[in-house]
DNA sequence: TAGAAATATAGTTAGCTAACTATACATCCG
DNA sequence: CGGATGTATAGTTAGCTAACTATATTTCTA
């Protein structure tokens, strides 16, 4: 027999989302290049976005950074991609979507 | 000169979802009649579920689901509405609504 | 190959959260 | 009025989270 379900779409989305420093990240990543500077060996929008800047940015030491982009990618928000030495971060807009939808029907 | 907003939807919100518990409380009362019993003082749908009934549910003591509920109602999920002795509980749909809509746009 | 650079992991600490018990407060009713 | 009932608050504790520094790991490059 199946152990029992989750209530509702995974506690853990809404728990990535309960940072300000979390949303604010997705927020940036919306617009990769309106808010970080041009990138040498991989797309903003493309490959996505470096943890440099972003902890940078966020004014947070890079393993705070990190942190709370892996909780982001744990929850499905983001995806990364390591291109060599540099891990790029970048929305997951179908993911993104598919929650949101499922919001608007499940809560 | 304003005081820096939020970055998005108070993530304040998220921090009440962020609770399985609340997630359950909050499908509970998408259809209160078919998940507690009869209420003396208070109509299930119209008034809302009174705290104890809650609690015993979500298999807590009275001053947890208290402090649950209330993390609801402040994130604006539920309101409350105090008749005697009682305080019921129910589903803000509009604010639900409201929120969820945000999310579609914003997220 | 050696060092530099980007990221990840380990380890620590302060602060928040969820749970409980005890009790205060409010209201009903006999 | 006085006890019983429903809810809220106070106080405590265990466990989680976010932040940091230090360091390991990986990869590039001179």
């Amino acid at each position: 027999m199946a152990a029992s379900a989750p209530v509702f779409p995974a506690a853990e989305v809404f728990r990535a989302l309960a940072s300000p420093k979390r949303l604010q990240i997705l927020e940036w990543l919306r617009s990769p290049v309106e808010h970080f500077p041009p990138q040498r060996d991989g797309d903003l929008v493309d490959d996505g976005v470096c943890v440099i800047y972003i902890a940078d940015k966020l004014g947070v030491a890079q393993p705070t950074a990190t942190s709370h982009l892996q909780a982001l990618a744990r929850a499905g928000l983001v995806t990364s991609k390591r291109v060599g030495q540099w891990t790029f971060y970048k929305r997951d807009e179908e993911a993104i979507r598919a929650f949101t939808r499922r919001l608007r029907d499940e809560l």
